[in-house]
DNA sequence: ATGTCGGATGCGATCCGA
């Protein structure tokens, strides 16, 4: 079996960001593609022109003008199924099985948490928290099956010190204080997940995947942040070729504010379901 | 507090969410 190439990315509007997805499955022909932010409904969501590149293969849950997310392929879907954490149908993630691989491929996209990192203040942040909370209990439910799972999205976590741009400055922000790294690491504990980036880098080695828009140049401030993350299933964790993260497109007018982050696996190496 | 995006509303400028 060859090795298969995923690449997750936040579009920030996929309708927006069409002519860079397409130049991005151009550039790096995946096997798999997962959108977060794709901002559009199913029925205006670019179905043909993603086939046209050569994905005809298509899951997507959209909403009008928030969240929504994809997983287009070059190899067929089956299982589509979408999942509402919470009860909740604001399109955040949705789950397909790749049968030619023998994988399930997640697409995830976790709430930001508003700007105050206190959930008796902030509904927002306690609404992020029960999400992760939820999600990690709708996963354990699953534990002593073992699937070949790969779970692509933004987490909207920056888990470790060198997965932000300031580690001391950030433990106050949103996104990397310790509250939301232990719902996270909650999450991750529920189906033994491997961080593939982590997996295939020293925790010690600046990864960022997210830069503000508001930064006026995003390349030299570098104030960046891991908010995109690929996680697998034990089985698949010997699998873990390569990753990249794909900073030449946070250039791509109008870019989006995150890179789309590629990871490779053998599955020659993985184990069997 | 600020910065900059994208979408929705409703047709212009403002709001929400990020």
């Amino acid at each position: 079996m060859p090795r298969v190439r995923l690449v997750t990315w936040n579009v920030n509007s996929v309708r927006k960001r069409l002519p860079q997805v397409l130049r991005l499955l151009e550039e790096t022909a995946p096997d798999v593609l997962c959108l977060q932010e794709t901002k559009v409904t199913d029925a205006l969501f670019p179905a043909a022109a993603l086939a046209e590149m050569g994905y005809p293969h298509q899951a997507r849950y959209g909403m009008p003008g928030y969240n929504g997310v994809a997983i287009v392929s070059r190899r067929p879907l089956a299982g589509v199924r979408r999942h509402d954490v919470l009860g909740r149908p604001d399109a955040r993630l949705i789950l397909a099985q790749v049968p030619d691989l023998d994988l399930d491929v997640h697409c995830l996209y976790v709430p930001a948490g508003g700007d105050v990192p206190d959930p008796e203040t902030n509904p927002r942040f306690a609404d992020k928290l029960a999400f992760l909370d939820a999600l990690a209990e709708w996963y354990a439910a699953w534990f002593g099956r073992i699937d070949r799972i790969v779970l692509c999205g933004d987490v909207n976590v920056a888990p470790l010190p060198r997965d932000v741009w300031d580690h001391r400055r950030l433990s106050r922000v949103v996104t990397h204080t310790p509250v939301e790294i232990d719902r996270l690491a909650r999450l991750r504990s529920s189906l033994l997940w491997v961080d593939a980036v982590r997996d295939l880098t020293p925790d010690d080695e600046p990864v960022f995947t997210w830069w503000s828009y508001r930064a006026g140049d995003w390349r030299t401030a570098n104030k960046g942040r891991r908010l995109d993350h690929v996680w697998v299933t034990p089985p698949l964790a010997p699998a873990l070729a390569g990753y990249a993260v794909l900073t030449e497109a946070r250039d791509w007018r109008p870019p989006s504010d995150h890179a789309p982050l590629l990871v490779t696996l053998d599955l020659d190496r993985a184990g069997a379901e």
